[in-house]
DNA sequence: CTGAAAGCGCTTACAG
DNA sequence: CTGAAAGCGCTTACAG
């Protein structure tokens, strides 16, 4: 069957195809007969818009916007979704996309409240956000939810909203990994402590999960027997961080790995340097620098990262694909998780 | 500075559109004057064609030719690439890219050459293919060169020949990355086996460089400090094996690690299967279906990949770029190595 | 050697 | 409520 024009339609349905343009945007102005007929037509031959004429000509273009924390001099880890936002931006430009990137002080909350708002305010086709604090993401989609603008949740997910899909990965698959790199690099009978190390709670969930998928991986295979001990701090200060440890270790001798289930890893190193701890492995999250600086040192034995490139970028064409595309999307695209040695990352970082 | 069209182009020089695209296209036909002025006025606006346009109006489609061994059940390694060939030519299809993959039986020279000739028939706008033959491939490159027809190798690449982009992997990288996993796996004084295991003696280049890497890094940095054997076995028969492995094993008994430089590693996972040896590491190169059995079973602890699909991907886009946009490219790609384990491969498959 | 015109498939005013 | 026409930036015959 050959592709449908405009203009075919136009001709089956005895229109012109101004009408018929008017039915498949929607635009009213249509005799309920009329419309109900060329959309029969178009339907009965799949009908699919040339997307490069549609380029070409339309004036006005898509808006998307995307929300993310400020990547910093300190924290460039929203450094890397922002760029394969950008990249992808810049592939869809030819066809009318534009993406607003909006950012808020991490930590913020006002801040990301206010943001929301401008966005709001701007009523694009679509958001791409990480719903980082709970309840303000929650309020947040159902505003957009309400005003009928899907929504792209990257890095995590609130189960609970209406989101169009998740890009991002799958935290109980990345401690289950972790588990598998350390089970290779400890003796049958060491000791591992698995360390959930976050100022806030917020993503306490997203910890826990790669905490059960550790635990998981020993219970179905793992070589090691020694005891995994649990362990939480709730602060990324030094100090405690030092007390914390110093008390588990002396009582634990023979503790040979830490899993750390975030990206604070590089506080651990930062403790087995200055104790002069060298018989502990550490495996951790994602390639931030602060951490990348570790393990180039050889304090940090492995870190797995979560492809946060492919995150920005596939959001966005997720995005497209649904608003321009009218496409059938997959609601949860899971990102496989990323093991990052000192000498894999030397390529890796591009 | 807006975006300068034909149009404008045009009414600079005091001509017609048709004028200046014959001058863009080199068409001739265009008295010499008129045509310098043109260029310039082109050059020195940064003229760069509306490519949406040019898709929606241009009747003749670009072909792209490849060559790939074709995949086959046992040995699935070329269907990555491959996928990854159409799925950029899929995306490229609007701009009127057609990509022809030629394939030839592996380890079929003859079959090789025929289809080299099929090509050239073809007259493509640019070819793809790994130089797996290395006399036969620069045969290849050298008529390709003559026509005029830019080449992309993939996989591996011939250094002396003139050609536009490779995309694949750097075998010196690679071996200090399985370097870098082994020195963690295994305690400081294990001796570690490095080998070469070919059939024929083409790739051997590769897995010398990944040798060279691997005892480069504990050279530089690493804690192992036993024995580092190396051996070449130059067949897959898997009695050969039987034998050599017997006899170092046996001479060698602190041997707890072996590191195969490519993708047989499979057949050693046989051998230590068989003959019940499970104190030792074993990691190898490509997450091919053999490979990925004896990974899950777990005796093989790592897989390096060398992300076929992204090779296959960016030839297609590297050489769209190059003819079709005229784009600055990048001579050499290379891609960072891929580190899979049972856990990570999970979902790694995608 | 050069120009004028039609056309790709769609969108956008505008006239009725 | 509907149609006719112009236009997006380029390519393609065709006429001269």
């Amino acid at each position: 069957m050959a592709k449908i024009r405009i203009k075919d339609i136009a001709e089956q349905a005895g229109v012109s195809v101004g009408t018929v343009d008017r039915v498949l945007h929607n635009r009213g102005e249509v005799a309920e007969e009329t419309k109900t007929k060329i959309l029969e037509i178009a339907k009965a031959n799949n009908y699919q818009p040339n997307l490069i004429a549609r380029a070409l000509t339309s004036k006005k273009r898509c808006v998307f916007a995307s929300l993310l924390p400020s990547p910093t001099e300190e924290d460039v880890f929203w450094q890397s979704p922002l760029d394969g936002i950008n990249n992808a931006t810049l592939e869809l430009e030819q066809f009318q996309l534009k993406v607003e990137n909006f950012f808020f002080e991490h930590y913020d909350k006002s801040d990301f409240i206010k943001k929301t708002e401008k966005i709001l305010e701007l009523q694009p086709e679509g958001v791409i956000f990480p719903p980082i604090y709970k309840n303000e993401s929650k309020e947040f989609a159902t505003k957009l939810e309400k005003l009928g603008i899907p929504f792209v949740f990257l890095e995590s997910k609130i189960e609970t909203c209406n989101y169009l899909a998740y890009v991002g990965s799958d935290g109980y698959h990345g401690g289950r990994v972790a588990a598998n790199l350390i089970d290779f690099g400890v003796a049958d009978n060491d000791d591992i402590l698995v360390l959930n190390l976050a100022k806030d709670l917020e993503n306490i969930h997203h910890l826990k999960q790669r905490t059960q998928g550790f635990l998981d991986y020993f219970m179905d295979y793992g070589k090691n027997q020694g005891s995994k001990i649990t362990m939480e701090i709730p602060s990324t200060n030094s100090m405690e961080i030092q007390e914390k440890l110093d008390s588990i270790l002396s009582s634990n001798n023979n503790i040979k790995a830490i899993f750390v289930t975030g990206s604070k890893v590089y506080k651990i190193a930062q403790y087995l340097i200055k104790n002069q701890i060298k018989n502990i492995s550490l495996i951790g999250f994602d390639p931030i620098d602060q951490n990348i600086k570790y393990l180039n040192q050889g304090a940090i034995n492995f870190l797995i990262g979560q492809h946060p490139y492919q995150q920005g970028f596939k959001s966005v064409k997720t995005l497209f694909e649904h608003v321009l595309l009218n496409h059938d999307i997959v609601k949860d695209e899971i990102l496989p998780a990323d093991i990052i040695t000192k000498e894999s990352y030397q390529l890796n970082k591009a």
